[in-house]
DNA sequence: CGAATGATATGCT
DNA sequence: GCATATCATTCGC
């Protein structure tokens, strides 16, 4: 993956990351997905970013180079991964909400439960973390320097296939449309209104 | 130092 | 559809 293309505002990388794989490699073994789904946090300047109240130890990674792992801990259980993009010292980052099992479905499963289908396994963030073996220790990896972690370019997708819609689960600037999507994909999480949105003013 | 909150997922009603 | 699990981070006092 060239870092030039990560180096550009958030909601110019979040459509661009569609198609791309992510590669994690741990003692279990290798698992690769190919994203499905991103949602585009414009750092500073949007209110539903982690990084909108300044920086902060957990958000730094942030705030840093373009082409590393930001990752969080949500609701005490769930781990969600974003790809920080832009340029070093501005906060902007491209959160990864689903993808499609391209290699090591079996551990993914393992990982996730037997009963679990295959569009399933890494549909939703927290469910994509723990199919490719993301957690904390994960975070601020660099994802360009062949490291555990490595994003990497795909299969290019179509232009026509890329969606745009609100972003979901968010309390703020839920409205914003920088949640991007492949239209028909069944790897995609269904759209949900967060019951906390209320309107707001933004792109 | 205590309290509230959250870019969620799941399971039951 | 709604409640709930569960904890690190953040903010207020």
């Amino acid at each position: 993956m060239n870092v030039d293309l990560l180096s550009r505002p958030a909601e110019e990388v979040a459509p661009r990351l569609l198609g791309s794989v992510l590669t994690c490699e741990t003692s279990e073994g290798t698992v690769r997905i190919a994203v499905t789904e991103t949602e585009a946090y414009a750092g500073t300047a949007d209110p539903a970013s982690h990084a909108y109240r300044g920086r902060t130890p957990r958000n730094a990674v942030m705030f840093g180079p373009a082409g590393h792992l930001y990752v969080y801990r949500s609701h005490g259980l769930h781990w969600c991964a974003n790809v920080v993009t832009g340029q070093d010292g501005i906060a902007s980052a491209v959160l990864i909400r689903a993808g499609r099992v391209v290699e090591g479905e079996d551990l993914a499963r393992e990982r996730r439960g037997e009963r679990v289908e295959s569009p399933r396994l890494a549909r939703g963030p927290g469910n994509f973390c723990q199919a490719l073996g993301i957690t904390g220790e994960h975070n601020g990896a660099n994802l360009l320097t062949g490291g555990p972690v490595m994003l990497s370019e795909g299969e290019p997708v179509p232009a026509a296939h890329i969606r745009v819609g609100p972003r979901v689960g968010v309390s703020k600037a839920h409205d914003w449309q920088h949640r991007f999507y492949l239209a028909g994909d069944p790897t995609v999480s269904a759209y949900r209104l967060s019951p906390r949105a209320k309107p707001s003013a933004g792109a």
